[in-house]
DNA sequence: ACAATATGGGAAGAATTTCTCCCTATGCAA
DNA sequence: TTGCATAGGGAGAAATTCTTCCCATATTGT
């Protein structure tokens, strides 16, 4: 396992929120969980463009920050269950507002983030 | 300046979301900014964790979305000014809501954040 | 003259995160 | 028997982000 070599900085409740949170895609996999896609392979097919691989980081990290928890039903093939704890789901709201101003902002979101693709493009030439 | 090799996707809400805010420092700058922290040495020095670099090239960024704008005066030294545009501005209650959770959970964040730490030291033994 | 302040950007390399490929294990279906 | 689905993890490459160092400008204070 990859192993830090700059240690956090953990002053303001932003610090904690962003060591919990910032991972490319923890958001959308709390999202998802709460509306009910409760295993890996259901959160693979919902968000296709991460790989298998980190969503297990991910979930692990998730887990070990106690925001969901994990039951392993002893079959096979294999089947496991995440779901929210009570601390994650306390989390939903913020989450909700965040995903609603991305919707209501959309469109004006999609004009800034091109425009602005398109002058890194204008600066490689 | 780096040109992305992976194009994002902006599917929901969420995925714009992450588009715009996804740099280490750029919730804590919109955040400064909001408080009347306007000018990059005064971010600067609210942020000594970041350096000089990525805060700018996090600024230039926030404005390139239309979240922020600049004023630079025409001075010397010279003189500039950050503050949030009303685009910027509808953000706040989000980041708001996202530090009070932070901060409404910090001493549990702080555990569950050390106890993973200790985890991964032990793993490299 | 020289240092300090304020702002900003280039370049190179370090740090970190994510992706790809491969391997394991079990049971079911063609 | 071969192929697929489920779940998970190691190793190394690739992508991305961040840091460090250096340079440039103009003014003010020493």
């Amino acid at each position: 396992m990859y192993e830090r070599k700059i240690s956090p900085n953990l002053h303001c409740g932003l610090d904690l929120v962003a060591e919990v949170l910032y991972g490319k895609w923890k958001i959308r996999l709390l999202w998802f969980i709460n509306e009910g896609y409760q295993r890996p392979s259901e959160l693979q097919r919902k968000i296709p463009d991460a790989s298998r691989r980190v969503l297990n980081i991910q979930l692990n990290e998730l887990e070990a920050h106690e925001l969901i928890s994990k039951v392993i039903y002893p079959q096979a093939p294999p089947k496991v269950e995440y779901s929210l704890t009570e601390f994650g789901k306390s989390l939903i709201p913020v989450i909700t507002a965040l995903g609603n101003w991305g919707d209501g902002n959309a469109e004006r979101l999609r004009e800034v983030i091109a425009k602005r693709l398109e002058q890194n493009q204008d600066c490689s030439r």
